[in-house]
DNA sequence: AGTAAAATATGATATTTGTCATACTATTTG
DNA sequence: CAAATAGTATGACAAATATCATATTTTACT
């Protein structure tokens, strides 16, 4: 959980940007009022926690700019990467409704801004919001949709085809640069933990796709440059 | 999709002795009522399909009796199973909410009883009684969770972890028989398709747990005889 | 019951992927 | 700025797993 002394003020939710992005949008002005009156806004660094596996959490994070990833220990050490969570969507909705701790642990992955809204405000609009509930629902399905596709890939393709598809995904999710380099930066370990594999292997297909002028690289820069190979290859 | 020659006569839900399983508990009687009146009940046969990949559904399917597979298949033309469902549980939830086709085909791998009860009526209870909504809810923020342990276990875990870890579930979801055997009987094909890898593997590994003397193998019959052994190796 | 078809089993082998070792490069820190 | 540290890269090898071939057993069928 963030520390106090990451606190900062924010506005009021009504002129939230990402507003309209998740299940909020259902909600009326004087419903807005009433989270911006309750809610904790925290400013979370690069690296840092959100929360940890097992936590508590006692309400839901709205992430107002900044992404991370929601990961969960193997026990074999490794962290395997569950998703990507942007700008407008909701942390912590599973474990809200499920009434348990988180299983997974969010990280930001840029610097972030992230509004804490307490458990007991979303119950309310549970019961008086039905647009709200329904669209939390559907947020939940989409993960649910997403998690199986990901289950199938897992268990039914090869490591190479899952970076295809990863790197592909990730230039579609979150854009590019003005080079025309992936906007999102991960280190080699977390692309490794979202396909699954090691991060050994992770780098050696790289540099198997760099010298095959699919993608190219300069640091952690990665640079899609023959989309339809990749796209051949899934 | 059932045939109509499949439709068999089935009595009221207020008297169904799967009311209790799923997120229906929360229906009073009057709304009971309501769905006994509009449902439709049939017998699907072992191994005969509820509904396909991609199929719209308009409604949703209570199983009364019975287990079937959900399953995805790969490109690469092998059959994911996601999930096996049970007496009481909810078939189409998440393409309901998500207003799409499903993902998933549904199986059956016993002789089943499942009613149909039409979308229509479910986005009512939906709008109308707010503990159903979050029964249902709850039932796939279940799911959620557990797909997201499937994904860690398929990315991190060896094909023998993988197997050791579902012969266990498989005892402790659906039972034993008197004989001590798996109450739930899969080809080795399906056992192969939960555990994401080939058949033959998959066929080898049981072959090796059985020489170990962890598990006892006679024809589609597997009897756990160790079970102490099988939780040291996931 | 007898035959065809499907499922199970097992060996041989190829491929994929992980692990360990080591080098190189970039980044942080005092 | 230099040293330390973390991240990236690559080779050599080992282990896990898939694939193909082929028996064997079980099940389905008129």
């Amino acid at each position: 959980m963030p520390t106090s002394t990451n606190f900062v003020f924010m506005g009021k939710c009504e002129q939230c940007i990402v507003r309209e992005f998740s299940a909020i949008k259902a909600l009326k002005k004087d419903e807005l009022l009433r989270i911006a009156d309750c809610k904790t806004s925290y400013s979370v660094k690069k690296g840092e926690p959100i929360f940890n596996e097992g936590d508590a959490l006692n309400g839901i994070y709205c992430i107002k700019d900044g992404v991370c990833k929601l990961s969960k220990l193997s026990d074999n050490g490794k962290d395997q990467i569950v998703k990507l969570a942007k700008k407008g969507e909701l942390l912590g909705q599973r474990s809200l409704i499920s009434e348990e701790s988180t299983n997974l642990s969010a990280v930001a992955i840029e610097d972030m801004q992230v509004c804490f809204i307490p458990k007991h405000e979303i119950l309310k609009f549970f019961s008086e919001n039905n647009q709200f509930s329904l669209n939390m629902m559907k947020s939940v399905c989409g993960d649910l949709k997403d998690a199986d596709d990901n289950m199938v890939n897992l268990a039914q393709k090869t490591v190479k085809q899952r970076l295809a598809e990863t790197l592909l995904k990730l230039e579609s999710d979150f854009g590019i640069q003005e080079d025309g380099s992936l906007k999102i930066q991960l280190s080699r370990e977390e692309i490794a933990g979202m396909i699954g594999t090691a991060t050994e292997s992770c780098i050696r297909l790289l540099s198997e796709f760099n010298k095959e002028d699919w993608i190219s690289l300069q640091g952690k820069k990665i640079t899609i440059t023959n989309k339809k190979e990749l796209q051949r290859i899934v």
